[in-house]
DNA sequence: CGGGAAACTATACGTTTGTAAAACAGAAGG
DNA sequence: CCTTCTGTTTTACAAACGTATAGTTTCCCG
């Protein structure tokens, strides 16, 4: 009749907290933000429940370090892309753009989990610092990207048009996501390309050959 | 001891049903879906919980109606954006994009409002038609609006300017609801303005001069 | 190898949730 | 005026939630 007591065995603070940010991230992803109970937080990270609240002051806690993770990694994956690209700027961010419009980055649960967040957000101060600090960051890159270009712009200019991008970019990463049954392979890459290069007034398209499987230019 | 009954009155099922459908968009767009429980929506609504399955069969039903009615709004309050104003093909579509970047569409509680649903919209099929009807709904505006302007673009080109300037619009209301105050007055506007102009090859800036509370075109 | 700190489990508690069904009351018809 | 129908309220309940705390085990250190 008794209960057989579970077995563990102790780990560093580092592995516990990034294993019960990973599982709630991923159930917010699977099933919505009701899904991340404590306790099947606690089950998919292999512990029990009782133990999220000595890693982390409140569930609340918890789930607002798991977005500031989400966050930073959003934002990092995209820099990533520019690893080991061409030195031609224009190459560069097609390849940016190319990598923000493509799985994993593109991918119907990513949108589920970003959008999971989106109220506490608006509520939660500190919620709202890191995703404008996130957002920031992305734009920062892009527009970056875009100033490499060298075509005579302005500052203000150049930051209008990055903000234009990646409202772009974000679009089609969510409709694409969402609706990705709706859209050829690569149509929200090309189409991504495209919209781009004609804010910039640059062709993308003809610096974006490497980046699709077939290795030919669609039209 | 004995508690007083609560006084009422009889409704039709539609009052009823739609005095429930808004009392659950604006509990979900304040406080995020689990706000939304059923005794709030129906306190916000004047009744008592019980009556909430006498008109939709669980809870699930009544956030799916609400959500199927959120969408007809949305598109819908597009197309009355057209109304009353001038004939010229570029009048009318800059005249859209700008009714999309505005209050009340774009609003940091529409936007609560939004994400609040699109975790179901990926498990329920029914959710799923919704949104997918509503998109195609308010693209195809759009497309109308495009091909209006009578550039020489076949079918496929025109589809895929759609796609791109409903990107940029839905990436331009996103951020400029959340982050609102990262941007200067109509600001919003005339990026998404010059963008979609940018994408189609028009000057859609030109004919917005109505557009502007200070009736100046920015630059 | 033994003791103690603390990582981890187990259990319990009070709330709140969605749902169900019974009880009541307002409106309409005869 | 009485009856019938049904819109509406009320009460009840089991399940699930976040939290608190006591108990147990693991592992490091002397």
């Amino acid at each position: 009749m008794n209960q057989i007591r579970r077995v563990y065995r102790r780990e560093s603070e580092d592995h516990r907290r990034s294993a019960l940010i990973a599982a709630t991230q991923s159930l917010v992803a699977e099933g919505g933000p009701a899904a991340a109970t404590v306790r099947a937080i606690a089950a998919r990270a292999g512990v029990t429940a009782g133990l999220i609240r000595h890693y982390f002051h409140s569930k609340d806690d918890l789930t607002r370090a798991a977005y500031v993770h989400l966050m930073e990694g959003m934002t990092s994956s995209g820099a990533d892309a520019l690893e080991g690209v061409g030195a031609l700027p224009e190459e560069r961010l097609a390849a940016f753009v190319a990598a923000s419009l493509r799985p994993p980055v593109t991918d119907s649960a990513a949108v589920g989990l970003w959008a999971g967040y989106i109220h506490r957000i608006r509520t939660d101060p500190a919620l709202m610092a890191a995703h404008e600090a996130g957002y920031l960051r992305y734009r920062d890159t892009l527009q970056s990207l875009i100033a490499a270009i060298g075509r005579s712009a302005d500052a203000d200019r150049i930051r209008s048009e990055a903000i234009a991008c990646n409202a772009v970019i974000d679009g089609l990463w969510l409709e694409g996501s969402i609706l990705s049954h709706a859209f050829k392979p690569d149509e929200i890459v090309t189409i991504g390309l495209r919209s781009v290069g004609a804010i910039l007034g640059v062709d993308l398209l003809a610096h974006a050959s490497l980046l699709f499987q077939s290795g030919k230019t669609p039209p």
